[in-house]
DNA sequence: TCTTTATATACGGAAATATGAATATATCCA
DNA sequence: TGGATATATTCATATTTCCGTATATAAAGA
């Protein structure tokens, strides 16, 4: 492939993964996991102020992680992609892997 | 669970997940899932000078991404854990669907 | 229309991250 | 030991990211 081309991928590919890259939007995901809500439900979750939140949630919808829809005066953000919560759950394995492996280690060294 | 542990999981999930949001980074672990390579190679892979190859391998290394082992002179990474790349796999796909979604929004404009 | 409620954006500063260049460390071999 | 090679780290700087506060927009209801 053109070697532009893959770089541009790239590019967009660190992007989307960047979208995860933030205790907060973690959680603003696994949240929404669980079925979609407006921006006040989900500064409730985070205990957050709104235009956190807000500004959050832009970074995730920029990136096409989640999905708004105008619902009256309110915003409803849904999940865009149940992949996105699987790539999420093979990451904590990953770390708790090696969490456990150091402890381990740590152990062994006491 | 308590809040502040959950706290302190998020933020290692995040800190993993930011070992990705970078397009050489990206680069190195697609290298590394075809089999270990040494820092030279891949160096030459990103066409990027040694010490900054180096650094991300280090940001790698700290979150248990990849494993390096001392052979001689040189230094093997390897990939610590095929998820990893599954895990991009799934955030590609991600991508790829929003980006089509994307340019059919583009086709039915014009 | 005016007020209230819900959401988004703009601005300024603090903190984290990335980078090139230079330098340090570690290993091998003569 | 000294020189060559491979890898890592440091430093100064540039860039990005994040947050709190203030403000703007959009819809709902009186």
């Amino acid at each position: 492939m053109d070697k532009k081309l893959v770089q541009e991928i790239n590019h967009l590919h660190a992007e989307i993964c960047g979208g995860l890259s933030d205790p907060k939007r973690i959680t603003i995901l696994y949240a929404l996991a669980e079925g979609p809500k407006n921006v006040m439900e989900i500064g409730d979750v985070l205990e957050l102020p709104q235009p956190t939140v807000s500004r959050h949630l832009k970074i995730l919808r920029e990136r096409g992680m989640v999905v708004p829809e105008r619902r009256g005066a309110n915003i409803i953000y849904a999940l865009s992609d149940k992949r996105i919560i699987r790539a999420l759950d093979l990451l904590r394995e990953v770390l708790a892997d090696h969490l456990s492996q150091r402890s381990a280690l740590a152990e062994a060294i006491a």
